[in-house]
DNA sequence: CGGATCAATCACATTTTGCGATGCAATGAA
DNA sequence: TTCATTGCATCGCAAAATGTGATTGATCCG
């Protein structure tokens, strides 16, 4: 077995062609063709099923694949984890976002962090807290900033809280509840509502709220970014809610406090054994945020 | 880079010896020194320090280390797969046991295990729960058996519940209650007690449970052995809790139900992507189990 | 001081890999 | 059916990488 006969078997994989494949590995097709035999000699099963105009996986060529693709990533990781050690940080840094995030300019720490150490290639990939937890669990993200209801432990992985922030009422100009100086969740439950996409932590920790209050409430339009709510909102179509600093940007709309407001939180979150570029990210994200003080390991516990 | 210069490396830095590596791997010292040169040179590093008569890492091998033993690791991996996909389970096994498991032997589970799959390496490692679920999460260990306090959530791994049964007194014959018919919590906590250690998920279970009925018990001994227990407890030192089946075992002792007795539960658990011979391992824990009705995904929300 | 130990270096043999040309099988259009 | 095309396998040869054994040079220890 070989680097090259796995990049190459890979990239046989991918291009579901033996001459594609040769090209991208700048190599002639005799030479991978039969570094490929080799291997599957080696290995004592072929990986490919040769019909005459298409290659396709043998069961062992699919069994092949992910494991390979890991070798490969471990060959980069050891290039990476070298150069770092004498103070070069490079590689890929993948990270996932919440829709709903606004307590942080992702854009604006990426480009400080891309300033810092250009040779880094930066990947986004939006989406659910769940499924970004599930990505960063797996290794598919290096680090994801994710919105979670209260008492939900995020076992397993490295986590910092960036914001616990109470929500405020964001109501358009002309509504009646506009000119209160406070609300509380039973006024807001009867309105028409906009929130987050069932599913997403940013809805959840408002549902909590209101079912911990004992109120129902219906939500007439879902979103799955902020400025999609505040576009809503100006509208007339909904009332919604948001983190009171969130709110301060939103200009000709009626900003209310709620009594008993649920609280957003926002976290942080990476694997254990980051890659060095994202141990560097995380150090930024650290540097830039104001600590908060975080919870603890169990917070079930302490509430029994 | 290259598969045997990886291997190399790694054979220098856990032999701390040029010639004693080159020895390990089937070749000769100037082979291996050559090849460990030209590595270094591509990664543009130094990964040894040779000082004469001692060879360490440098601060760059030291990074490089965990990074090339995860390649290696990749390279059997592809190997394990191959066989398995035709049928050849093989490669290794490492399976994590809490002290206190008594619902299945799996001493017997591996004896059968070891028949249908000779070729499959195992390695037993004792541990109590919350750091055999650490070993699990960083793939040290493939399978853990554990157990758990009622409404602990098991996040980002594969779990299988084994048994979840009411715990039953354990006493002396001469104990004044060894001939009640059914005794409580309350009877129990006043008594002179043994139980697994402090931090164990067994202990934390019974801890729990006294917690909830607002009782505090003093646990005078602390075992990490159910063996250890049945000792203590006939030698008269103290009374314990066991599971019910646990009991049946236990000749010449008092067993008397606990009204409002704790729950004992001991789950399979096992990382997402499983090797083939962990999973093999599996299917055969699941067939030899009782299949129990699985709790829910997120105890903690059903409950609110 | 002198033997022992250990890694680096060198010349040379062997193996592996790459390259270009060719062969062979299958497909699809005339 | 025939023929051009496509795509992978095979082969001979050149180049590169790897292994071997002997030697060197430095350091440690008695």
């Amino acid at each position: 077995m070989n680097l090259r006969q796995i990049a190459y078997a890979v990239a046989v994989a991918e291009e579901a062609s033996f001459t594609r494949a040769a090209e991208r590995c700048h190599t002639v097709q005799s030479a991978l063709s039969h570094q490929i035999a080799r291997l599957e000699e080696e290995l004592g099963a072929p990986l490919f099923e040769r019909t005459s105009r298409r290659v396709r996986l043998t069961p062992a060529g699919h069994a092949f694949l992910p494991a390979a693709r890991q070798l490969l990533h471990s060959e980069q990781r050891i290039r990476d984890e070298v150069a770092a050690a004498t103070g070069q940080i490079r590689g890929a840094l993948s990270v996932g976002l919440i829709s709903a995030l606004t307590v942080l300019d992702t854009v604006d720490l990426l480009a400080e962090f891309h300033g810092m150490h250009p040779q880094v290639d930066v990947r986004f990939a939006s989406g659910m807290s769940e499924h970004l937890l599930v990505n960063v669990r797996e290794h598919r993200c290096d680090v994801a900033f994710v919105g979670l209801w209260p008492g939900e432990i995020i076992e397993g992985l490295n986590t910092l809280l960036l914001a616990d922030e109470a929500l405020v009422a964001v109501l358009p100009p002309g509504h009646p509840l506009a000119s209160s100086s406070e609300v509380c969740l039973r006024d807001l439950a009867v309105q028409r509502c906009v929130d987050y996409r069932a599913g997403s932590g940013a809805r959840r920790q408002t549902d909590e709220a209101y079912a911990a209050a004992g109120l129902t409430r219906h939500v007439h339009f879902e979103v799955d970014h902020a400025s999609l709510m505040e576009r809503v909102i100006r509208r007339g179509l909904a009332i919604g809610m948001v983190p009171a600093e969130t709110a301060a940007g939103m200009q000709g709309l009626a900003i209310v406090p709620v009594r008993d407001a649920p609280r957003r939180r926002v976290y942080c979150v990476w694997a254990y054994h980051p890659t060095p570029a994202a141990a560097a990210f995380v150090e930024l994200v650290l540097a830039r945020s104001q600590a908060l003080p975080q919870p603890l390991a169990y917070p079930a516990m302490a509430t029994p």
